[in-house]
DNA sequence: AAGGATTTTGCAACAAAGTTGCATTCTTAT
DNA sequence: ATAAGAATGCAACTTTGTTGCAAAATCCTT
């Protein structure tokens, strides 16, 4: 069985087609992918409505997270084992979109630091965003 | 001479209705403003594409500053002072998003603490998101 | 392994959001 | 006051996202 069969199983998913490549896509992308990078590589083989779909089930079972921009094209990123397995999120690490490249990334060991609220604010989530130019750009 | 008419100044941008109209909107919100909620309140007036490329210049001109989401309706809010006027942006504060009642503040007290990248990762901008339950809707 | 219940998918139709070019109107500087 | 330049409105269009429903695939039980 595959990782992406496993993925699936273990978030009592069906496994079907459609979910694998969706995956795959995932398990391959070496950044974090919006709606329409993952409609360009399998339109073809998919429905948009199914990509939708399963994006917004990939997000509630916690297999994908997302990543906020001021583009109005949300990203999401495959959760890392640990999230995946304890069911309950904490996408405690901090993104970066490369102004050059235009991909953003998890940076999977930079923690978002703790920031303290005013009174009578209760915090559920932090994201925190860093923009510049990735180690591949820089060189 | 009104708040809004010398905002539009100091940015040498031409002071016409429209800005004027969608600046004041800025200037009596309390939170960060989507598209929509500006459209909602003076479509009847301006044109749905005035708005889109009035928000574009006001963001160019530093007059307001956007805040990412992960549900693609960017929020706007207005720079403040110091921000305006030193010309180049410094949207150091933290911005909360209420998971009651929906609206996104800027919290201009709480300071984004710094966080160190990786090595190769040069950074220009950071925007971090906390979101929770505001203090009105903890009340 | 087969069959029926359930879930997922594709299609169609639609709604909402965003973009572009161009003619008209408004601002501003002289 | 006027001419140059900038902003606006309109129309047409593209892209993005949503919903209902019928067909197809998956899964569970036997």
């Amino acid at each position: 069985m595959n990782r992406a069969d496993s993925i699936l199983k273990n978030s009592s998913l069906s496994v079907t087609a459609g979910r694998k490549r969706i995956l795959d896509i995932f398990l391959s992308a070496n950044n974090a992918l919006a709606h329409q990078d993952i409609e360009q590589q399998c339109s073809d083989q998919y429905d948009r409505v199914t990509i939708y779909r399963t994006l917004q089930t990939f997000l509630e079972k916690g297999i994908i997270h997302n990543i906020p921009t001021t583009d109005n094209s949300v990203r999401y990123a495959l959760c890392n084992d640990s999230c995946i397995n304890t069911g309950h999120h904490h996408d405690n690490h901090v993104h970066f979109r490369c102004d050059v490249c235009s991909k953003t990334l998890c940076l999977d060991e930079v923690m978002i630091p703790s920031v303290k609220l005013p009174s009578g604010y209760s915090m559920k989530e932090i994201n925190m965003v860093v923009s510049g130019i990735c180690k591949s750009c820089k060189k």
